[in-house]
DNA sequence: GGAATTAGAGTATATTTGCCATCAAAACTA
DNA sequence: TAGTTTTGATGGCAAATATACTCTAATTCC
């Protein structure tokens, strides 16, 4: 079996969930789609990978494109591909999903996209292809991760408070958590920097702000630390 | 931006990595390859994705293939995509395990292999491709997946004895549980069916046989059980 | 100064884990 | 056939961990 006779008319894409919090939704970034197939529907971000670039790089220049930021927390997810899932040829798609801090991004259309939209995830019906299916499995990926990784401080604002961090698990986990013992169990984690600051500009008691401390939790993860909420 | 325009010489390909355990090691089913690249190592059972043909029939059909099974645990993992990661072109690979029951296959070179062989997961040093980190990978998942759902038994005969099963989370996961605690919960998830057979042909006491029932899970499941170890 | 709002903290109970030891059932062997 | 060997099956306790639960304190706004 050689390489050549093997190789056919294909294309791969990556598509990239890109979710943010605004202290009361999940939401992900869907652009408007300018040309067919799908014309003028709402779809996932993502572009064909290029001959020359990982698949990574691909991911995270769609985000970049969208949002202006590099850097942020991105992952890969499932692979999809489905032999009529695209309506032009075989093109299977990788999907990741990238965590950014909504205020930090400055949302403008990439050249294959009419807009560019937050949308809460709650409200978000049909999209092109079978990004729809995509974005629940990554819905769901995130949730697992959620639990298990120290990931939820990417949603957030860099100082955040504890009752902020307690609102973003509640809002993507779909349940309410007991107040004290969510503090006790994060606080306990030691992997939070505590702050000498205070929340400004609210009209009841400031809360105290913290950020997460990326040193400390390597450094407990090689003591046997395992995350979990 | 056309879709045309995109398409580029590329392909896409499956691995699978198959993974049997024999009551003392977790082994993993390789194949000695017969052409270049890297012809004569040992490498994951995998084949370029046919034009019409869907991801996971891909896999299943390399699995078919190679052990005259189907029809058993099978999941997609990651898809590793580098650039140079093959030397004849840009090919991106999805990597899938499976887990089978390692008596109820009967191993048989497919065309592209010289050999197939079972081999003790410890003991793999390198392997063609990043066919190794592939296999990393694909293990790190399955150890999270065996704590979080029931697929343990996948690995098992039809009837298996709870020492068997206890073995196997211990060889897996690499670390010894407690006997009495191990069979407690095993028990008191009340997804395992109870046959009024004993063991047979051991020279001590024999144990009783169980077997996984996929009912009485979905049951559980309905009900908020989640299955952990 | 009082009302409104959210922050922050401890205790009692339930659950899970780690650990321990004995008898039972079968095969083997002397 | 009696004794030996091997593994199966089983309960309880102590310690650690996770869960359920409610009030006072601090601040802004009026």
């Amino acid at each position: 079996m050689s390489f050549q006779r093997d190789l056919y008319k294909s294309a791969f894409s990556v598509d990239n969930i890109i979710f943010g919090f605004d202290n009361l939704n999940l939401k992900v970034l869907l652009i408007k789609r300018k040309e067919d197939p799908y014309a003028g529907m709402w779809a996932l971000p993502g572009d064909i990978v290029q001959p020359d670039e990982n698949l990574d790089d691909s991911a995270i220049r769609v985000l970049h494109q969208l949002t202006g930021v590099k850097d942020v927390y991105l992952d890969q997810v499932y692979t999809f591909g489905k032999v009529d899932r695209h309506p032009s040829g075989r093109v299977i798609t990788i999907a990741y999903y990238s965590l950014v801090n909504i205020a930090n991004v400055d949302i403008s259309p990439a050249s294959f996209a009419e807009k560019v939209a937050w949308k809460e995830v709650g409200d978000i019906e049909t999209l092109a292809f079978d990004h729809r299916r995509i974005m629940e499995t990554c819905l769901a990926r995130l949730r697992q991760d959620l639990k298990l990784r120290p990931i939820g401080f990417e949603l957030l604002p860099e100082k955040f408070t504890l009752t902020e961090l307690q609102k973003l698990y509640e809002v993507i986990l779909k349940h309410d958590l007991d107040k004290r013992n969510f503090r006790k169990k994060i606080l306990s984690m030691g992997i939070l920097k505590t702050l000498h600051e205070l929340q400004a500009g609210v009209s009841h008691r400031p809360a105290k702000l913290y950020s997460f401390d990326a040193i400390k939790y390597e450094e407990a993860k090689q003591n046997g630390f395992i995350f979990e909420i």
